[in-house]
DNA sequence: TTGGGTGCAAACGATTTGCATATTT
DNA sequence: AAATATGCAAATCGTTTGCACCCAA
């Protein structure tokens, strides 16, 4: 985790940006709950733990700040709120996909990708050049139809 | 297009809502604006040119409804307003999907659904019950990508 | 007449912004 | 010192809600 904190750091100050002491309080929480989709205001607790001046503007930014240097990438599962999460690895196609279950809220991700053909298929079709795609998969989760 | 009115009429009646005026707007609107993923201001100013004293909360309130009477989608492009439109066909499998262009922000519809297989693959894995899913492919449209 | 439907204005919740102050280099 | 970062409070923006009035069955 340092590494990836040192690296942040040499990034963001490439463009006279600076690794502040907030900032990196807010890339650990962002990597310690890696997978947990965590919205703005859930960050924002986590970080005031242990800086308990924060304020949730400067959450705000810094996470605006993280994705325009595509550190992290935000989902929206429709509950009205953004969510936030680190990766995928800079460039890379890593892409992963959410099992959304419409009885509890729960979220699955799924690592699997299998849409490349489908974005083949469709970029020749529209001459579109895919950069980047985000799938969501409603339906009811094991729990949830488990009879109690 | 009169039918389609017709028949949400004797659906909503059968729930004890009435197909007001208003909502007949609303549902006209839609129908004549199939595919252009309207918000609900975009729907609230088209009816607005024909009943002149509609209210904003109107247009959501019958917004709200038709989604319960699944009559209408909601999808989200990410630019924090939600967007509506008519369809699909009720029960039907009919899913089409979204290029969003980063560049212009124009929106191309794709009506070829190849997530089948990956949703049986998933869904056995998971042992989760799909009922619906989204896909949106980002990235840069024809128009976008000549050259001027 | 009775219950839903509607407009208006106020309320809301997430996010953004202005500004004076604090921090970093 | 110069420039960026931050906290706070106020402002925004899309959407929702409370309430008094309106309308259709």
């Amino acid at each position: 985790m340092k590494k990836v904190i040192s690296d942040v750091g040499e990034k963001l100050r490439a463009k006279e940006s600076k690794l502040t002491t907030r900032r990196e309080l807010v890339l650990k929480v962002l990597l310690e709950n890696n997978g947990k989709h965590l919205s703005a205001e859930e960050v924002y607790n986590l970080v005031k733990l242990r800086a308990p001046d924060v304020g949730l503007a400067t959450v705000y930014r810094t996470l605006e700040l993280f994705q325009e240097f595509d550190l992290i990438q935000t989902i929206d599962f429709g509950d009205g709120r953004k969510r936030y999460e680190f990766g995928p690895e800079a460039g890379e196609n890593h892409h992963h996909h959410h099992l959304i279950c419409i009885k509890c809220g729960s979220i699955i991700e799924v690592n699997e990708d299998l849409l490349e053909e489908l974005e083949n298929r469709v970029s020749k079709k529209h001459n579109f050049t895919v950069t980047d795609h985000q799938l969501k998969i409603f339906g009811v989760c094991e729990q949830c139809k488990k009879p109690k």
